[in-house]
RNA sequence: GCGGACGUGGCGAAACCGGUAGACGCAGCAGACUUAAAAUCUGCUUCCCUGUCAGGGAGUGCGGGUUCGAGUCCCGCCGUCCGCACCA
């Protein structure tokens, strides 16, 4: 009789076997071919959750699977270890941040290990050492060298809760992105990387990347939003003021009826010193919220300066000026001209201060028709437009830009939404940036020789803001030029930098600098990565930016980091809940309070019942968590690695639930007790009853190896799973036979990579030789991939009436021959022939009767 | 508002290129084993109608269309989710 499956000594045994054969270290000298497999490295924050379980267990099996099939594997792991959380548990518990984060490093890398990730352990890094972020200063100065880092006074985007300064794509909803506090502008010298440089390439570089969810390259083309128009500048009637404004639809000149400048439009600002009316108006406009509820509410409104521009294409033509809260300073020029037909919010202005509405393009036969309430964006004619009417509307265009540029008041430009990357912050726990600031060289860049410049571990966070400032002596240091006192920049790295190149590092990690660049181009760019969705603009953007400035500085021969991404959903619960009355948010419990019964749930504490609500994204707030590691201890990581893979495709959420990993539990035990069962077997008899091969279980196990192996290949974990079910009931239905020991020892190799302990534990078992890692990826038969007979599903008038075995390859003649002799075939039509017969080989035939 | 994804049994989901809808799992029901329970095994399980066998009809969000044949293609709606957003 089997014995159950002892998850706990399996995976000690086999993890220490894993461990003292060096099974994934990966070789960089390696002839075979190379695979790279990553997962987005964790932030410590303390434990690891079950979302990471998840998306560790995808990478796993597709790095387990490229093992098997012959490739040398790269799958490395290590810890985004910089951050506020940090620092806000060392202001909260008065523990120093370095402390906090190594102790979580170390809890979590133990939880990672009972997994059983088949993780190249050699190439752990953590971004808060100074083995890491000093190679970061060293690349942050090759940058600064090129060009492609500068320092400007500008208005930023400043989060009081977290008193730093965050980039736009940190920005929310007008909200920081970790604090959720409201932010403020500030004017602040900062850091810039020049994104913006790169980003025709960012953008056309999307084209190359087929291995990408499209929804992804999707949201990094709105993000760099590339705009293509006309820059050309307004002169203000009767005088020396000019403004530039930029549009898209230079073809609507004619249409205008105004321009309207940006309430922080430094013409704006010089008006509003004269003009206390136009000054309040504009501190209105900077109290209106910029979430979302307030921009849908927020009605247009315009300050007439009693200013107007002449219009360019005919001075007789006066347009006046408005100060407009819709206009944005960071956009453009923060100046526009109002075109009401053809722009909804121009219309909107329009409308509320009576500015004239023309139409200018028109669709065939609707030149006659006003614009009511809605601007018309769409293709057409030029009309009332003088030397451009009858034209299309690109055609117009470029007419215009030509003329512009000919007369000199304009050109043709493109506008785009990216900008540059703000990588200053005002905090501790992060890379120092290796700058010193001298009175008389100004800013002096730290020798390399000098490197790391190293965080100072006595700090203090009693006083509010930024440690680094507060420290009595760290930033005191001699200019490294001159010699004389100077200031060390006190601000860090935005921690996006240290992961916008950690995968690098992981491919080749000398001492002496950040990388090597042949060895780290044998394994880029990364063949599989996977993370989550919301990671989809700020760190693959930002991971692409430096890949590309890398290789523009000559670094690395490498455009794109990340070949194929893939972004997997989220694991959900059911959240228990009771009501607390009106006004009063819910109580939730935890899943391990609540006892599932049939439709409901009751607490275990007093047996009432509790609310059982939606499954959502696991929260702390919503108690809808569950604790890998006691799943771990009941269920053991294969049963957990297994219920990961399962039920839902691997971009879908996966609704945590107790019966679907019971259910991965459940199908442990078989494949250990028919492995075990066939050990027992082999053991008594022997071979002696060796009977007849089974032709049947052979096909069903070659099409299990084509269907799995194309699976997991798609990333279609689910589908596996689903195969290797049928495998299993299979076998368990067939005889004896040396087919089915084969077969066991197959369907071994396919679980193998989604649970790794259970098959070496049976693969011993079995007395097979050598450990099942070692063990190559099993290659279907593709003789066995085809049948000899078919079925044949008979049709009348597209319904399905009937259906029956035939040899496969049976022509058309034969085979509507056999279908019309058909009992129901024959009853069905009644005595008629059919008028018309449709014969699909080996599939259908379908009568029209 | 713009962009995108999705909508299939009680539930999670399959269905290659337009060709037998619901594989596989979960839950449920019935049975076997057992003194009993657990575990395990076997069978059933889209819905409706007639019913012993068997047969008939409907069915992939809704309404149309193309086709011998549509979950799949086209047009128009409805709904859910995600991203962006006064971007000129």
């Amino acid at each position: 009789m089997a014995t159950k499956f002892d998850h706990a000594g399996a995976e000690q045994r086999w993890q220490q076997a894993w461990d003292s054969a060096q099974s994934f270290a990966a070789d960089d000298n390696s002839p075979r071919p190379k695979a790279y497999v990553l997962e987005m490295f964790p932030y410590p924050s303390g434990r690891i959750h079950i979302g990471h379980v998840r998306n560790y267990t995808m990478g796993d099996v597709i790095a387990r699977t490229r093992r098997a099939q012959g490739f040398e594997v790269l799958h490395p792991m290590g810890w985004d270890a910089f951050g506020m959380p940090a620092e806000n548990a060392a202001m909260e518990r008065g523990i120093h941040p370095g402390g906090w984060t190594r102790e979580n490093i170390a809890a979590m890398r133990a939880q990672l290990k009972r997994l059983g990730f088949a993780l190249d352990w050699s190439r752990e890094l953590a971004t808060c050492e100074p083995d890491y972020y000093g190679h970061e200063q060293a690349l942050f100065l090759d940058l600064l060298a090129a060009g492609l880092v500068y320092r400007k006074e500008s208005a930023v985007n400043w989060d009081p809760v977290d008193m730093t300064v965050l980039a736009n794509e940190q920005v929310i909803d007008g909200r920081g992105w970790r604090s959720g506090a409201i932010v403020e502008r500030r004017r602040l010298s900062q850091w810039f990387l020049k994104i913006t440089d790169f980003a025709d390439e960012l953008l056309d570089g999307l084209s190359t990347l087929d291995d990408w969810p499209e929804k992804v390259r999707l949201m990094q083309e709105n993000w760099i939003g590339k705009s293509q128009g006309m820059r050309f500048t307004f002169a203000v009637a009767g005088s020396e003021t000019r403004f530039d404004v930029f549009t898209t639809r230079p073809d609507t000149l004619f249409g205008a009826s105004f321009a309207a400048l940006a309430p922080d439009h430094p013409i704006s600002r010089e008006l509003a010193e004269s003009d206390p009316a136009l000054a309040a108006f504009i501190a209105e406009c900077r109290a209106g919220g910029t979430a979302t509820a307030d921009i849908e509410a927020q009605e247009k409104k315009g300050y007439d300066t009693g200013l107007s521009v002449v219009h360019p294409l005919d001075p007789g033509i006066r347009l006046p000026v408005f100060v407009a809260n819709f206009v944005l300073m960071e956009y453009g020029t923060g100046a526009i001209f109002g075109c009401p037909a053809h722009d909804q919010r121009d219309l909107d202005f329009a409308r509320k201060y009576q500015l004239p509405v023309t139409r200018v393009v028109a669709p065939e036969g609707e030149a006659a028709t006003p614009i009511q309430t809605e601007a018309y964006t769409g293709p057409g004619k030029l009309i009332n437009s003088r030397f451009l009417d009858g034209m299309e509307v690109e055609a117009a265009k470029a007419l215009v830009i030509g003329r512009a540029e000919s007369e000199g008041w304009g050109q043709g430009t493109t506008v785009w939404r990216l900008r540059d990357w703000g990588v200053s912050r005002q905090r501790y726990w992060g890379t120092p940036i290796p700058i010193v600031h001298c009175g008389d060289c100004g800013v002096v860049p730290v020798p390399k020789a000098q490197l790391p410049v190293v965080l100072p571990d006595d700090v203090t966070f009693d006083i509010p803001g930024n440690p680094l400032d507060h420290h009595p002596t760290w930033k005191h240091v001699g200019c490294p030029q001159c010699g004389k006192p100077a200031r060390r920049e006190t601000d860090t790295l935005d921690t996006f930098v240290n992961s916008s190149w950690y995968f690098i590092r992981f491919a080749s990690a000398p001492k002496d600098r950040p990388f090597d660049k042949a060895v780290a181009e044998q394994w880029l760019p990364v063949g599989q990565y996977i993370g989550g969705v919301e990671h989809a603009i700020l760190h693959l953007l930002y991971a692409r930016f430096w890949t590309r400035a890398l290789n523009r500085i000559g670094q690395l021969d490498i455009a794109e980091p990340f070949a194929g991404l893939f972004t997997q959903g989220m694991v959900t619960h059911e959240t228990y809940s009771r009501d607390q009355g009106e006004g009063v948010a819910p109580l939730y419990f935890s899943p391990d309070d609540v006892e599932r019964t049939g439709h409901g749930a009751t607490l275990k504490a007093d047996g009432a019942p509790v609310e059982v609500g939606r499954v959502i994204k696991m929260s702390k707030s919503k108690k809808n968590t569950v604790d890998p590691d006691t799943i771990l201890a009941t269920y053991g990581a294969d049963a957990v690695r297994w219920f990961m893979l399962s039920d839902s495709p691997p971009e879908r959420d996966l609704a945590w639930s107790v019966a679907g990993i019971d259910g991965a539990w459940r199908f442990v035990q078989r494949v250990w007790r028919l492995a075990s069962d066939a050990a027992e077997a082999t053991d008594a008899t022997a071979s002696a009853d060796a009977s007849e091969p089974d032709l049947k279980l052979a096909r069903v196990l070659h099409r299990s190896i084509e269907a799995v192996t194309a699976d997991i290949d798609r990333l279609q974990f689910n589908k596996a799973v689903a195969r290797l079910y049928e495998l299993v009931n299979a076998i368990e239905r067939s005889p004896a036979s040396p087919t089915r020991a084969a077969a066991i020892e197959v369907l071994l190799r396919l679980v193998a990579p989604m649970a790794p302990h259970l098959a070496e534990e049976a693969w011993a078992l079995l007395g097979q030789p050598g450990m099942i890692v070692d063990a190559p990826w099993p290659v279907a038969d593709p003789a066995l991939l085809v049948d000899d007979t078919v079925t044949i599903a008979i049709q009348i008038n597209g319904k399905l009436k009937d259906s029956f075995e035939i040899a496969k390859g049976v022509d058309r003649g034969a085979l509507e021959a056999q279908v019309l002799a058909r009992d129901k075939v024959v009853r069905a039509l009644e005595g008629r022939a059919p008028r018309k017969v449709i014969i699909v080989p080996d599939r259908l035939v379908n009568l029209v009767a």
